[in-house]
RNA sequence: CAGGCUGGCCGGGCGGUCGCGGUUCUGCAACGCAGAACCGAGGAAAGUCCGCACUCCAUAGAGCACGGCGCCGGGUAACGCCCGGGACGGGGAAACCUGCCGGAGCAGGGCCACAGAAACAGGUCGCCGUGAGUAGAGAAUAGAGAUUAGAGAGUAGUCUUUGACUAUUCUCGACUCUCGAAUCUCUACUCUCGGUCAGAGUGAAAAGGCGGUGUAAGAGACCACCGGCGUCCGCAGCAAUGCGGGCGGCCAGGCAACCCCCGCCGGGAGCAAGGCCAAGCAGAGACAAAGUCGCCUUCGGGCGGCGGGAGGCUGCUCGUCUCCCUGGAGUCUCGGGUAGGCCGCUAGAGCGGCGCGGUAACGCGCCGCCUAGAGAGAUGAUCGCCCAGGCAGAGCGUUGGGAUGAAGCUGGUGUUGAGCCGCAAGGCGAAGCAUCCUGUGUAAACCGACUCCCCUCUGCUGGACAGAAUGCGGCUUAUAGGCUAGCCUGAGGA
RNA sequence: GUGGCUGUAGCUCAAUCGGCAGAGCACUUGACUGUGGAUCAAGGUGUUGCGGGUUCAAGCCCCGUCAGCCACC
């Protein structure tokens, strides 16, 4: 895991609120669930469904994701639980191509300033 | 060297950087963080098709039902798995691969479309026999008729007049001919009763084949040979079975991956099993019965036997266990609450060596090793170098030609054909190419072919299928590429 | 982890006890019409998901496999 345990979303609640009360933001690779929270910090959630392929391609997708969330962790606003959902090309794609995803995400649900960008 | 078959094995490596899960240790105002060390996916972890371990249900019991399996022997904890062997098929030139195997000879039911007389033994045609009828033919007879030889009688005539002859009439009439009943024989047809399956162009399949004897016609009815079946004996083998011999009777179609019968195996559920802790909620409805006896008693009651009732043991019966028999308890149904933590939870039918036994699967002994345990679910990302391999090319090399004259050059021939002409068919035709031919030419002559294999080098490329979730043994499926052992076929060389 | 269902023509579905794989829509061609539609006539629909086996014969029976779907704890 590239983000600890802490910094999680574990429970099936947590999606179930995310997923429902979030604000959606798509991209072809990834989709995007934003929800502010009671929590000091932000949590991440990661979900890969069965269309992306099988084990092997969900769990690249999912590694994919935290690798890319790894650098922008820190820059994001804290209070905001955030669910990352894999769609199907992601288990092909390149880390930096999802990275380059995951910005341009993030900077259109206004969690991170395009000034900040390294 | 090429193609193929079978078995076994591997299925990238090293380093840097950023990260993840676990264990241990250390530190800390210390129950959660930080740091360090160590460990951290597979041959299939997959599909979940079998078999076990383990846990709970009763200590896992009996019978039925239901399900599975089915040549023989062995291996194993067990198996539908594996090894070895056998019978009968299928594929291949071979190495070899592959299917199937209890019972359809007496336990029984069912099915076998179409075609065919018939799909299993009955009925049909046919063949044959008995009897009856009809028709025809034949034989012989009774009988009838005709006629002749002949016999008798009458009449007339003549004469040779007790008679003869001729004519004629009547009666009888052998033989012959014709007709011919009953009877017998044969033939044909019809019917009855029976024998029979040799034959009946079908079909996937029709009561063993062939030859003979035999018979009214036929038939394993009988005989010889062959095939198959059963059984006995001998030999080989633990056995399935094989080989050889004797005997028996030819009653025996196929399908049990249709029901079924026989034998063997299987109790049910599954780690979300199951145990503990914490937290939380709301109850409602339905329901059976029968007591009695004994012992003890602190006189409230308790224990036990018999009897009754409810329920569990995942379909039924037995058996067994728990509870109850008037308590506000039990059982059942519906509803409500909780999806937190710990254990189970990884030392095992374990892995690696060596030795021994066994054809093998495998077993035994000794030594060594410790090897993931997550829980929105950890082993990844990226960079560099290397490596197996692939593709392309070159060198060396290999091979062929060469004082019977290489290369080069001139010409020929062949080939190819830019382009041009023509409506088209077609024609002309530069440059090029050629291990060809002619001439020229000459020696440290040189030239061509091939990169399949081996050696060296360069460039590009390059690693599949796929992720543990209680563990294990199998099966099946996916899988780039490679290593290795043995074998088969073909070609070449020595 | 467990249990079950489905796969047949381009699409939606049939096929009795194993015996010549069929219906509707769609498609193609022709007729009708000035043209099209409608109508009428004719026509082809096919590796029964795949691979084996049993059987004289398999969509159906048996085994294996692949894909899709559903349900339960």
């Amino acid at each position: 895991m590239q983000v600890k345990r802490r910094f999680r979303l574990t429970r099936s609640s947590d999606f179930q609120r995310v997923r429902r009360s979030g604000k959606s933001y798509a991209h072809p690779l990834i989709v995007l669930f934003v929800l502010a929270s009671d929590a000091p910090g932000v949590r991440v959630g990661l979900a890969a469904g069965r269309t992306v392929g099988n084990a092997v391609r969900r769990n690249r997708a999912k590694h994919l994701l935290r690798a890319a969330m790894q650098e922008l962790l820190p820059k994001i606003l804290p209070g905001n639980d955030l669910l990352l959902i894999a769609r199907q090309p992601l288990a092909s794609a390149s880390l930096t191509l999802t990275q380059e995803a995951l910005f341009t995400l993030l900077r259109r649900a206004r969690l991170i300033s395009p000034t900040q960008d390294g």
